[in-house]
DNA sequence: CTGTGCGATGTTCACGCTCACAAACCGACA
DNA sequence: TGTCGGTTTGTGAGCGTGAACATCGCACAG
């Protein structure tokens, strides 16, 4: 004979009727209570929070999404996501979109291509996200956004392009750093640049260009390079060899740690004969041999602010089109006047 | 007067009753399609495709959770994603999961706090996910992790504990690097730990205890510390006073690179008067002043493995508790004979 | 010619929730 | 006492999908 009915191959979970029943009230106003509807008696609240609370109840928000068409989740986009930077950024849109009650659903994407990125839109969007952040280094990743369907809100975080963008103030990093070594004296700075095609290198390149103009100083070439210590380390020979280079600003502290040892093995030493300034301030630069100055980067704040927007442009609120985070001078001892003449 | 009802507020998405409309059939042999149900005709199964394409039609994956409970989303907590390796087990689990087919969702986690971790589990068993892997370096973590609601099925990369685990073997990889030391010469092998509470960094010391107990060696002591430059540096200074000291094992390269400086400080060289033995292969190891001998860890396997395991373990197929990736050695210019005495 | 079995398709219901609307209730005031 | 504005609560429908069951057509054996 059958056992009663119901209790088929699935466990039967706990929903609202279930609350509603025990707290002698419809499923209506136990959503409401879940909802802080404001026309609820406060007594009834007590009593189905009591029942939620001995029921272990939670809601089902598959089914909460299928009627609203929200899903509470936030879509990230990431790219390089092993590196510093982006790891950093991940972490910090993480963080701020948990405090916002967002969740975070993300779609790592292997190269830029547009059809890749419009492919991780494409599962985001099947997804339900509310909207959509991209850590998005490059043109192709924020021209894609915009092609996005226009119902969905996206943000892209780094670089710059049509898409509402936040970043860090790369330019305004630059020149902290190319002054900085003006002011100890060096009559010119070299620049150990990153990728042609990253517009956060390119904005570094500018920085660095306008402020050495400003100054009236020789702008000497910066030839483009990778993010990585071995990019450095080829061009560090090539300045090492060259006794004019008093000062060099480089992308990152990645390339200044490759720089540093071209100029260790040249028999150069930093900063009495050379000065070397890194961008980033990764974890232990200041462990470095010597320890690095550096251009430190709020990437939490970065995090926030991008959450904030992607939240002002979802909610209609906002067309602010491009904040910036402005970067902060880290001097350690890699930094040092020139050596006398 | 009114328009022609239906088209309320919200924007009337496509729903499976149009694509079946168009192609003249009912929703549940659309629905058939979309599952790759095997009796359907060929010649319906293409007018379907053909009517899905041509409305640009996607499933909504709400309804599809509701009645299914499952999400085809997997939750992963992290934990200091910041860091080189946690950052790269996030995003070889996340491509791994991509390829299965499956969304990943992130809760990262502040601290390793039993409560915090809980709250994890929580929110993402709230948001359905099928099965959760966790980044899991401490036991705090495995163990709230085996509290989990049995129906959710989890998996700790890293670390060890009670749930099903994935890791670097941690003891092999510190007896490579020991041997490593021993083999070139020297005496014996001093070691800087990485914090006690850390099974990995346990692991660690314990196999590296083993192999100089299998030498015949003497076993200095190893005090623990944290896993950053700023730790290595201080015991660095020790160790570099002491002129008895031939040999430094590092239970990762970040301490590595501050053992290195205070032994710069205090006038050791490395190789020629103390060998360096890191651990991780972080990027840039190799441009260290000296490049580091170190332990390189396949991350991407790692996430690869964790994934399968977790597949296996939700369909039941298996009931395998620890699964470790072998690591291997990295010999570069920081590792020499000793000295002659 | 009828019955049987199987592949292809349609019908109906349930998943758990929110929304729109209806109903009940409460005090106030003419 | 009746009606009115407001608050509190309940009822029913519908969100888009998948599963169970019903139906239909057809081939083939008896």
């Amino acid at each position: 004979m059958p056992a009663s009915d119901g209790d088929r191959s699935r466990p039967r979970l706990t929903v609202m009727r279930d609350v509603a029943k025990l707290a002698g009230v419809s499923h209506q106003t136990v959503s409401r209570v879940l909802n802080n509807h404001p026309n609820v008696r406060q007594e009834t609240r007590l009593r189905v929070l009591e029942a939620m609370q001995s029921l272990n109840y939670r809601r089902n928000l598959a089914a909460r999404t299928l009627v609203t068409r929200q899903s509470d989740t936030l879509g990230i986009i990431g790219f390089e996501t092993t590196l510093f930077g982006p790891a950093s950024m991940l972490y910090a849109i993480e963080s701020a979109a948990r405090d916002a009650g967002y969740m975070v659903s993300i779609a790592s994407v292997r190269d830029l291509e547009r059809r890749h990125v419009t492919e991780a839109i494409d599962r985001l969007t099947q997804h339900a996200v509310d909207g959509v952040i991209a850590i998005a280094p490059k043109l192709t990743v924020t021209n894609a956004l915009a092609q996005a369907p226009p119902s969905l809100c996206c943000v892209a975080v780094g670089g710059a392009g049509e898409a509402p963008t936040v970043g860090i103030d790369n330019a305004a990093g630059a020149r902290l750093a190319t002054q900085h070594l003006l002011d100890l004296g060096h009559t010119t700075v070299h620049h150990v640049a990153g990728p042609a095609d990253w517009p956060e290198a390119q904005e570094r390149v500018e920085g660095w260009r306008q402020t050495l103009y400003a100054a009236g100083a020789v702008v000497p070439p910066a030839e483009p390079g990778w993010w990585d210590a071995e990019s450095g380390y080829a061009r560090g020979r090539a300045l090492a060899a060259d006794p004019r280079v008093t000062a060099i600003f480089c992308a990152n502290d990645r390339i200044a740690l490759g720089v540093l040892r071209a100029l260790h093995e040249a028999g150069r030493r930093v900063p009495e004969d050379v000065s070397i300034i890194g961008y980033d301030d990764m974890p232990d630069a200041g462990y470095f041999l010597p320890p690095l100055t550096t251009i430190h980067q709020d990437f939490s704040e970065l995090g926030r602010r991008a959450l904030t927007l992607l939240l002002e442009h979802m909610s209609g609120a906002s067309t602010t089109h491009r904040v910036l985070v402005t970067p902060n001078l880290m001097a350690r001892a890699s930094t040092a006047p020139p050596p006398p003449r």
